[in-house]
DNA sequence: TGTACATCAGTGAACGCGCGTTCACTGATGTAC
DNA sequence: TGTACATCAGTGAACGCGCGTTCACTGATGTAC
């Protein structure tokens, strides 16, 4: 009662930020999305809007840095979580499905930034997918998973690899989230996919163009 | 100069159409595009919009419809075309990329539509990607290049090689259509991820989970 | 073939509303001495 | 520690504008006989 009205900074910032997410999870887009309708989502003034952000692009590149924190929690707890070479695909899918679940907005943001209308937006999710790519491939070659690759080649395997679990996203997207049943399908699918990936590199002897 | 005042019956309709996926090519997000706009965009005044269709929605439906007709005519030019099976790849990922720069303003719709706001149009999309697969699993059947994989595991590769495909169109479509160095980097990108994919599946022995 | 009528596609005016953005103001927080 | 002042974040009123949608009207096209 006391401290009722203290002020935090940065909170009306994080609330517009939420306010986005929350509306994409309701199955807005993004670019539908104006700056009225954020600030009344996030219970505050328009003109708030503006202390923050230039315009909803601007709010939107912030996301994405967001996002990148995302990711790269994800991979700290893949790499703490991943111990048997033979079960990586499917303990790395899971914790893949499990951060999607716990951070549905985010991901929902990010799969629509990825053809979305800001050019800047797309580009940094395209970038936060490079960076994925790269460091799985790091991983392997620590690993020595990927002895017989070249450089070129590991990185077009984890490029693939990343690719068709982004593509996986859509499809955990486009379900509801307690549907366990569905989820576990998706799950099981995701990993088929990589496993044919990596059969696939196993016995890739760098024939090409 | 005698006939400018006739009508033909859905012309209107067309240019409609023709606007949304004009504005779309501008780098418009489709669920941020309104009647008005469109409507500025096609010559026409606002509100034979609803002679046509009852809202944006619903023209993005039919939109979605036009859209399977391009993929099929694609589809049918593939078939007609790719005759030696150890060219099969390339000559389909280059009649791929050229139908994707000819109808740039469809697939850039397709793009957006996939993570879009319209449910109805999300699963209008994905179900054109099914078909696709199970089109590519028949062929791949009649051409005897699958024997060894069971109808489940030629769908699973059949899906991941759409996928693959569909995600090398947002790549096609972040770039301008004129840089054909980036377009080429591109298509064979797609190549050898096909490829990569294909030795995976001639190497596949039903192991699984 | 011609005529009468129904249907259809396009028009322009009008509506109320929510939008993005600006402005001057307020009160809280941070800083210098 | 106290005081004076600058900076910052939030507010409410106001603006002009473009939005989606409705309506009654018009003229072209299709249909029945």
């Amino acid at each position: 009662m006391s401290e009722r009205k203290k002020r935090k900074p940065g909170e009306t910032r994080e609330k517009l930020m939420s306010a986005v997410l929350s509306l994409v999870s309701k199955g807005r887009h993004f670019a539908s999305l104006g700056i009225r309708e954020v600030t009344r989502q996030a219970g505050v003034v328009p003109t708030s809007f503006y202390r923050h952000f230039r315009n909803m692009d601007d709010l939107g590149l912030q996301l994405v840095d967001e996002l990148g924190l995302v990711l790269r929690r994800m991979m700290r707890e893949a790499r703490e979580n991943v111990f048997q070479a033979d079960k990586l695909i499917e303990e790395s899918v899971g914790i893949f499905v499990s951060h999607a679940q716990a951070n549905r907005s985010f991901f929902l943001f990010m799969a629509q930034g990825l053809a979305g209308e800001s050019r800047a937006i797309q580009d940094g999710i395209r970038s936060e997918m490079r960076y994925f790519a790269t460091e799985l491939a790091n991983d392997l070659r620590r690993l020595k998973l990927a002895d017989h690759l070249s450089d070129g080649d590991l990185e077009m395997t984890c490029d693939l690899v990343v690719r068709s679990v982004a593509f996986s996203l859509t499809d955990l997207m486009g379900i509801s989230a307690e549907d366990e049943y569905q989820v576990e399908q998706i799950r099981k699918r995701t990993c088929r996919f990589l496993q044919l990936i990596f059969v696939g590199a196993a016995h890739w002897d760098n024939k090409g163009p």
